[in-house]
DNA sequence: AATGAATGAGGTTTCATTCAT
DNA sequence: GATGAATGAAACCTCATTCAT
């Protein structure tokens, strides 16, 4: 909870909740457009609605702003994962992975600061910021265990399940050259089938399976 | 060429690139450790091993060494994988992505870097840097095109293409979760086969095949 | 109005003008001094008694001082001489023009600064400035039309007025020399005669009176 | 001498000429541009067609170079006035006074360098510089009294000279207002007249001639 | 005598943070 | 609880000057 990571000076809990969504909202416009480093503390009280002296009783340091921003969107991304690739409902994995894909498209300008931002986050928010991304990819994990056929190493599932993580993201970040050639229909449909059919080469494969 | 892009008031072109040669090798490792905007000019100059009077002599703005430092490691990882995967020589395209990814694994700081801080230079060195990413890619495309048997779309190439570089940069930028469990060695092997394999499903994948 | 020039960051309206009293005080006597390029803006704001933040809270540029600074001059010149030289008022053009040089020697050091510190005003700053001069001009122009008998060409006003506003001026930038031998009221006293009489020569005069 | 005033390491005097006034041709110009602060060494060594390097083995210090061009305009100037209104060649005040105006006209934009940069000298130079200010008004005190009639106390000579010397300089340093209205002719003409002439006024005149 | 690379003091400006109201 | 004026450390950058070649 965010709440325990970041102290405010103010009592009321509730209040707290509130000016924080407003400085959320305004801020990560703000870093979508010029990034963490180049937003003042002055632009985004601006922008949440309240003044820099406001601002400072709901954070101790510019930071905060950023975690509560990288929190916000962990959150609300893992909540709708939670809700369109729930493995309990979820018929398919090409189903949850559509689903994924599409997400990932509602969420781009959002996936792309918390992508590009997270390092300038401290030591100790970086940490409790890729756990909550080892619970997406541990999703994504149950998903394909679920509805994968025969013997699986673990570790496959887990390379595969991060493979399929960054091809969510990566529709946001390398928009410049993917939004070109596809739309996210097409893209995921793509994806989903290059996932389930590999590679037709001319030359042998390696026969030796260890697996 | 980088010549053209930042302007230095050193007439001595050596010089110049003797000493801009320095200021990406020191500036490289502060990026790494701080990233480039907490990373200040002094520390630049004093890791470069000359004043600061003496930075501001090979470049006009902060900026630029972000820009030098930049295209130094494009070119570097360009030049490297126009040996490791010359269509020409290479055998296979196995090979070919083993040799890319064991060069990312030799680049890692240098791709992060790459990869995070481009959004912080300018507009129009962006574009230019994108355009590196886009031959790098379409190297990729080349090898896979050669070695592909029986018809495959243009969009397939090049999205197993992005999907290959962005695996290899995933080795760098999501170490803290892949380098717990693969070594290169098996990150690679994994991914190669996972490329040519496809995924057993328990259901009936979808038959409609337009392709 | 300065106000509109330049922009502040505080928004109390009343704060602003006085903060700008201070720094204006404080500036014109460093100016004086040193002149504007060798005044540094740590200076100014310890002159005008608060710290260099606060200082650029009034002001974006350090030319925006300078701006102030001649702007309050020509304002309080323009209001002395809108009291002293009033055409209603004045009874005659002897008492305005010696009003005027009282003023210039009360104002010198002002005059002197305003003098020598506009060309490194922005240009449109010095457009500003230059229309202020523009008006004082025009009011020695209507005292001198008021008070002159017979038919005077315009350009002949212009020329009149133009003298009495650099003899009032020269009184303070010419000061080591000129107040080496008069005192003020003799200067005055002195161009006020030599203006009305003309002078006495040996030759004749040339005789085509094109007039 | 501008030798005995500014060291050169060089011995060869002539070459020392040279160069400086190379030196003075190149600055004259960027000074009157931008204004002396706002030149840096670099842009004269360049407009004087030799390095950094070399410009300081002709000074010692930047104002050195506004020296040598402040007393290369005084030296040219007076040389002029000495060839155009030399006392013992002219044979009207009015021709001399043409003359000097017209020479004002010529060198508009030195001596509005002049006029405004030499509050950056250093003192002594300073005073060097206004005392070749004081020969030129000397000038035009000789040429008065040359061609005065009736005898005129030595304050109204100077005063006059003062006068005289002022309006050639307002002429340029006050382009802007009067070259809308007049050519240089026209103004020659009109100061000429109103320095003979005197005005007629309404009121009477102030009787108590103690002349 | 000429060059131009190197220097670093010091200038302007920004901006996170505080605290009195 | 909210405000916003005040602060000053510290950032970026310039440029006069030196000195080895």
């Amino acid at each position: 909870m965010a709440d325990k990571q970041v102290p405010s000076t103010i009592k009321d809990e509730a209040l707290v909740m509130k000016r924080r969504n407003q400085m959320v909202k305004g801020a990560v416009t703000l870093f979508i457009e010029k990034g963490f480093h180049k937003t003042t503390t002055r632009e985004i009280a601006k922008a949440s609605g309240f003044s820099i002296g406001t601002l400072y009783e709901y954070i101790r340091k510019k930071e905060d702003v950023l975690f509560l921003v990288c929190d916000s969107i962990y959150q609300r991304v893992k909540a709708r994962m939670e809700d369109d690739i729930d493995p309990a409902q979820v018929s398919s994995l090409i189903q949850a992975v559509h689903s994924y894909f599409y997400l990932m498209d509602e969420m781009q300008d959002e996936v792309v600061v918390m992508y590009q931002e997270v390092k300038s986050l401290p030591k100790d928010a970086q940490d409790y910021v890729l756990q909550k991304e080892r619970e997406m990819v541990a999703m994504l994990e149950e998903v394909i265990r679920k509805h994968i056929s025969g013997p699986c190493s673990e570790e496959k599932v887990q390379l595969i399940a991060n493979n399929i993580f960054v091809q969510g993201q990566m529709w946001g970040f390398r928009r410049w050259i993917l939004q070109r050639t596809f739309t996210i229909e097409a893209y995921a449909d793509l994806q989903v089938r290059l996932l389930l059919e590999g590679l037709p080469l001319k030359e042998k494969r390696p026969s030796g399976n260890k697996e």
